[in-house]
DNA sequence: TCTTATAGTATACTTTTTGATACTATATAC
DNA sequence: GTATATAGTATCAAAAAGTATACTATAAGA
């Protein structure tokens, strides 16, 4: 169980990003964290740009990795809802702190590119 | 410059999985970070199995993202020397929390193994 | 003169990840 | 009877990431 599971890494942090990694489940669970429970479509409206494929196959491996609970309603058309579990929640603060710097970095790019040309402006001169 | 300055993202935390994700940057900020200064066969042989490809590929990224610094002695044979910039000490915290946050998660994998085990055994009776 | 060490390049290749597109079942509403 | 919505599958193509292997210059040492 857990697509995690195969993989063979050297150290934790690897573990980590091989749950958080790839191009769209961090967005995902940013989702899941803020408004609790969600069904696919929803998701997948709050997501521009995801593909069907690439919601359902993120998903799977996020509640195989026991990080997101899926829950099905026997009904026509159907209805499953998506949210996290208690060890999906646990990886909140790391996706915070991933924003926090991202942010801050943003800014950091933002200003060393400014000095910059404030160099090559004088420097040709 | 910064190869992160190329891809587009929608939140800011994709931005600093592009800085620190791919299979080799978590570990070469990794030892950066915990030896100040290492030159480019020494970081080599501290990460088993990566090729020079790839450990010269993923510096050069992190270089031009303004994370690594790259010391170049004019030297034969040649002499150069790696260690994180300013701004990539910031990242520490972040590699830590998410080293903290894999052996958690791989105790608590393994726990939950245990006791799907035990769940089988009983219903086997 | 031959070998060794450093810090790389260059080229071709394989694997993994992501994307595009079309298709499914079925209850309900019109 | 036809269209609509949901939560998916299936198949193929493209792009990105990573690997393997051979090659480079040059000083120092044996």
């Amino acid at each position: 169980m857990g697509h995690v599971c195969e993989k063979q890494y050297n150290c934790e942090k690897e573990l980590t990003l091989e749950v958080i990694g790839g191009k769209w489940k961090m967005i995902i669970l940013w989702h899941l964290g803020k408004e609790g429970t969600i069904r696919f479509n929803q998701l997948k409206r709050m997501i521009p740009g995801i593909t069907q494929r690439m919601l359902v196959t993120q998903l799977r491996e996020l509640e195989s990795d026991l990080i997101v609970h899926r829950e099905v309603y026997p009904v026509v058309p159907p209805k499953v809802e998506y949210s996290l579990t208690p060890q999906g929640k646990t990886l909140m603060p790391i996706l915070e702190q991933m924003y926090d710097w991202g942010r801050s970095y943003k800014d950091y790019l933002e200003e060393s590119l400014t000095h910059d040309i404030v160099i090559k402006e004088s420097a040709s001169k």
